[in-house]
DNA sequence: GCCGTTTTCGGCCCGACTGTTTTCAGTCG
């Protein structure tokens, strides 16, 4: 036993986040208002957007360092990550039922409203809660009525449907991209843009705003009130409308301003909150107050901002693209002018990796892939089915790669502008052996290597298993790093650090896998990655033809990640990009 | 509860919309 070493607990940093969050919330049922609250909020928001776990920051007590953390919150935290418990939280929720927190997750029902409902009607759960409106008691209590009633008894309902779940960016983003149309084709509309976390392409969103210009608000509010598939409009007012789409209970926001207002309100509505708010400091310290509604100076002059950056060229930075409006550097970096210029776009990707067909469990033919690719503008597409050890999956023996090659090469032949390269998607074994024999991968333009079972290993053994497959020198690019199915399935515990180091040291190429349940590795390992120097590739992961557009998301999330076009193998044309594939170290 | 080129106290982003009011509180983003 060694009881003075700080013992790191399981305590990672979306938990921490919760717990913050959490208390932010039992506060406000309080009664205890504003400012305190927020600083609970603004260190959730901190803390979940950190690019590393908390451990290294407690055991060096540098947990202060970080913006928006004192003493206080400091100690809390420290406390709950190297004992997994926090005694301030445990003493606030045992002054509440706790159904109540869950109650604040309704629509328009907020801790004030709940701490209501509680006092005066003892009030502690949804269910009770749905009971007292059906039997009237809740009109009765002052400031409430029949219509909240049955706004709260809707609440419930869509709650329970979408079970609080956040959405994938890709299912929301086709829709999204309709309605925008259609707002763009509504009278006067001068312009338009699709806002918000789906705008700044985060992983999952939880609805959709879109921002408009246009001389008359009117008809282009009722443009989406009465566009298609509109289950219900919650609102609608002068200059914004919001309605729920039948479809997945998706939730669309609108605002309609006049164009001079166009570029600030743009930027005000695509976030994230936190970057704004550092914005608007940034602007109040030059004499500037920035809102929706423009940039005015102290003497009530408005200043003239007709582009998102001019907002910026006014602060003296550097542009910020929105998928890098988290405040987590972003200032930093664009201040002194150190933000990447050639952060990777779609069209510098040349080809599409990490495709299946029905040769293993894809859809589409290889000939029906490759001309989907074509039709892309992409230049090759790496044909990588599973392996022999994937069963489940129709994995490849031996002999069916050999016969596939033939019709790889007969497609090429065919296919013009596009080509296949030969690969496969090995599975990583137990031991972190490979499926194939060396003597096989060798003969292979394209070798991924990823887990696809045995995902209840620890810590320990996973790390060593992805390990020894970086070491293995016939692995090129190591798929889907961490295993997770957004919303579905918690990544396998490993440690990343470890992986992405030893990934650097071996020249192993990472996948940023674009299918918008995996998106994986995230974000924040994109960043680690492009620190430490790995290689990576953006890939598609595609099951059909459809999927080749899943690259778009691959992108968002490397973008996310800080990565430039260099940093990334598949923006160079088909010859180099096998050529450096092979480049180990 | 945090923060500081208005620095250890007194600020902290702020407007739109709804339902319930008869001038406003609560919620949201």
């Amino acid at each position: 036993m060694t009881p003075d070493v700080t013992i790191p607990t399981a305590v990672d940093k979306a938990t921490v986040a919760q717990v913050l969050r959490d208390i932010s919330l039992l506060l406000q049922l309080q009664g205890e208002s504003g400012f305190r609250v927020r600083a609970y909020d603004m260190a959730a928001d901190r803390v979940a957007g950190l690019p590393q776990e908390l451990g290294p920051l407690v055991a060096e007590g540098r947990l202060e360092s970080l913006p928006g953390i004192g003493p206080a919150l400091a100690e809390k935290i420290s406390e709950l990550v190297t004992t997994g418990r926090l005694g301030y939280l445990e003493e606030l929720r045992a002054q509440f039922p706790p159904g109540l927190l869950e109650l604040t997750q309704l629509p328009d029902v907020g801790p004030k409203k709940v701490a209501r409902l509680w006092r005066e009607l003892q009030v502690s759960g949804i269910e009770e809660l749905e009971r007292a409106c059906r039997e009237g008691r809740v009109r009765q209590l002052s400031g409430f009525g029949a219509k909240s009633e049955a706004k709260m008894l809707e609440g419930i309902a869509v709650y329970r449907r979408a079970r609080g779940e956040r959405k994938l960016l890709g299912e929301v983003l086709p829709v999204a991209t309709a309605l925008l149309e259609r707002v763009k084709s509504a009278p006067g509309v001068v312009r338009a843009s699709l806002g918000g976390s789906v705008r700044r392409q985060a992983e999952t969103v939880a609805d959709v705003d879109i921002i408009a210009s246009a001389p008359e608000a009117g008809p282009v509010l009722d443009a989406l009130a009465n566009a298609p598939g509109v289950a219900a409009v919650l609102g609608k007012g002068d200059s914004k409308c919001s309605v729920r789409l039948e479809a997945g209970d998706l939730q669309v926001d609108l605002r309609v301003l006049p164009d001079e207002d166009f570029a600030t309100a743009l930027h005000h509505f695509t976030g994230s909150k936190a970057h704004h708010i550092r914005l608007r400091n940034l602007g109040h310290e030059r004499g500037l107050k920035i809102s929706e509604w423009g940039v005015h100076r102290d003497d009530g002059t408005k200043v003239r901002v007709t582009e998102e950056s001019d907002l910026y060229a006014l602060l003296d930075m550097q542009y910020v693209p929105p998928e890098l409006r988290e405040d987590t550097g972003e200032f930093e970096a664009a201040r002194e002018g150190r933000l990447p210029e050639d952060l990777l776009t779609l069209e510098d990707v040349q080809g599409a990796v990490h495709a299946h067909s029905t040769w293993s469990d894809g859809r589409n033919s290889l000939e029906e892939m490759a001309r989907a690719a074509q039709a892309l503008g992409l230049k090759y597409l790496t044909v990588t089915e599973h392996s022999e050890a994937a069963i489940y999956a129709g994995g490849l023996k031996v002999d069916d790669l050999k016969r596939q090659w033939e019709e790889i090469d007969r497609v090429n032949a065919d296919v013009p502008g596009v080509r296949l390269l030969k690969g496969i998607e090995v599975d990583i074994l137990e031991s972190g052996a490979l499926d194939y024999a060396d003597s096989v991968l060798e003969q292979l333009e394209v070798v991924i290597g990823s887990i696809h079972v045995r995902h209840g290993m620890d810590e320990d053994q996973m790390t060593r298993r992805l390990l020894a497959a970086l070491d293995n020198p016939c692995l090129q690019i190591l798929g889907h790093p961490t295993g997770r199915l957004i919303n579905s399935r918690e990544p396998y515990p490993v440690r990343m650090d470890e992986v992405l180091a030893r990934a650097a040291e071996r020249g192993v190429a990472v996948e940023v896998n674009g299918k918008p349940a995996r998106l994986d590795i995230k974000a924040e390992y994109v960043r680690q990655a492009v620190k430490r120097g790995v290689r990576l590739v953006v890939s598609c992961d595609a099951h059909q033809k459809e999927d080749l557009r899943n690259l778009a998301f691959a992108v968002a999330t490397a973008r996310r990640g800080w990565a430039r076009k260099g940093d990334v193998l598949n923006t160079l044309p088909a010859d180099r990009f096998v050529t450096a594939l092979r480049e180990r170290r």
